[in-house]
DNA sequence: TAGATTGTTAATCGATTAACAATC
DNA sequence: TAGATTGTTAATCGATTAACAATC
């Protein structure tokens, strides 16, 4: 059953991206799509589209296509959106704030619990329908509740020690948005960094590379 | 000497990353490092480093390996934090607060000169040593400031309009954070997408692979 | 000089694209 | 049935890794 073991990162990375699509074919009312089609609007080649889908199974039908509804809910299964991972913040600056009410993680397989800061000032902040709680209650909080999935806001230099004290914890996935390249050791634990401050450089070799001046 | 027009994709996103490690590096005082050590650290094959820095131009010496300061100024140069590109950040939401005061633009490359919201109630607010200024004094900004780089942390739905829009008042880079791909027709014009949902779902894939539950 | 490590070419590996038989 | 479009195999392309001669 479980092809996913061996299909390719590369693959992976484009399943949010066709998830979206087909959101937004359900709700334009569309019903039936071919590659070709969907190559089309996502700038991507038929064969391209045939072969990732494929690496989870038919989903398609010869000499008609893909029903959107069917695929689209097939991709979210694959993804996990049916999940609800708890989920908890760490960090209620700026970032973790806008991260915590800009993102909709229910729709995204996980369920917001928690947030935790270490300044005392903010402990009891309302953000979102969450109470910025201190840190120093996390050990508890995580023996009650068992979050899985931790977001890190928190500065470069904590971001290593506090990993692997939630690992401790339970936590076995981590959404890092720290200036550092988080690397657990443990096994069956995943980690995506995000990395803006890298997005923005990459901006800019692109602006340095067009605008002359 | 522009060997610049034909370096891949996946080298450039890798630039970001080595100058980070670099400047880390720097800090630690340390000031020579061979292909071999950095592979250790960044986890990446020496060959990989030695095929990519060569790219831009052979920064190294044999049999001793490179000088951390001068790898690292000269990464810097090809991503061109040396200049100052005039930047605004069009939408003062969460995100947008967020990504105000969070970022380091000015050790990026770039200057952030505005931020501009189409909600009056909030015009006139402070982020960082910015004032939201109202959508519609965009035109006259442009025309007198000239920006040349647009963050937008706007809703999917003015994604596409106020981009072009943009476009026609100067600007040649998007760091976008709409959950939109915007694609620009135009020719030399820069687009850096970050959809932070597309990267919580591969997280919530990843999770779902591997708690049972 | 001897040792180390680069720059660069060649080999391998993986990902993308093309082609087409299977089949709805 | 004929037409369309998938699923899948084969060909191509690009990226990564290995090897080694050049050279500091």
């Amino acid at each position: 059953m479980n092809k996913n073991s061996s299909v390719s990162a590369s693959v992976i990375k484009r399943l949010p991206r066709y998830y979206r699509f087909l959101g937004e074919l359900m709700r334009r009312g569309v019903d039936r799509i071919s590659s070709r089609e969907l190559s089309g609007m996502m700038k991507l080649t038929a064969s391209q589209i045939r072969q990732d889908l494929n690496c989870f199974g038919g989903f398609g039908q010869q000499g008609y296509g893909y029903r959107v509804e069917e695929l689209h809910s097939e991709i979210g299964r694959i993804l996990g959106v049916d999940r609800q991972f708890r989920t908890v913040v760490i960090g209620a600056g700026n970032l973790g704030r806008a991260i915590t009410t800009h993102i909709n993680f229910s729709t995204r397989g996980c369920d917001l619990i928690g947030i935790f800061d270490s300044d005392p000032e903010i402990t009891g902040d309302r953000v979102g329908d969450l109470t910025v709680r201190h840190i120093d209650e996390l050990d508890r909080f995580c023996t009650e509740r068992k979050p899985v999935i931790a977001v890190l806001c928190i500065p470069k230099a904590a971001t290593q020690e506090i990993a692997d004290r939630l690992v401790g914890l339970g936590i076995k996935a981590f959404w890092n948005f720290s200036h550092y390249d988080l690397s657990i050791d443990h096994e069956n634990i995943v980690v995506e960094n995000v990395h803006l401050g890298d997005s923005l450089l990459t901006l800019t070799y692109g602006a340095n590379n067009i605008i002359v001046e």
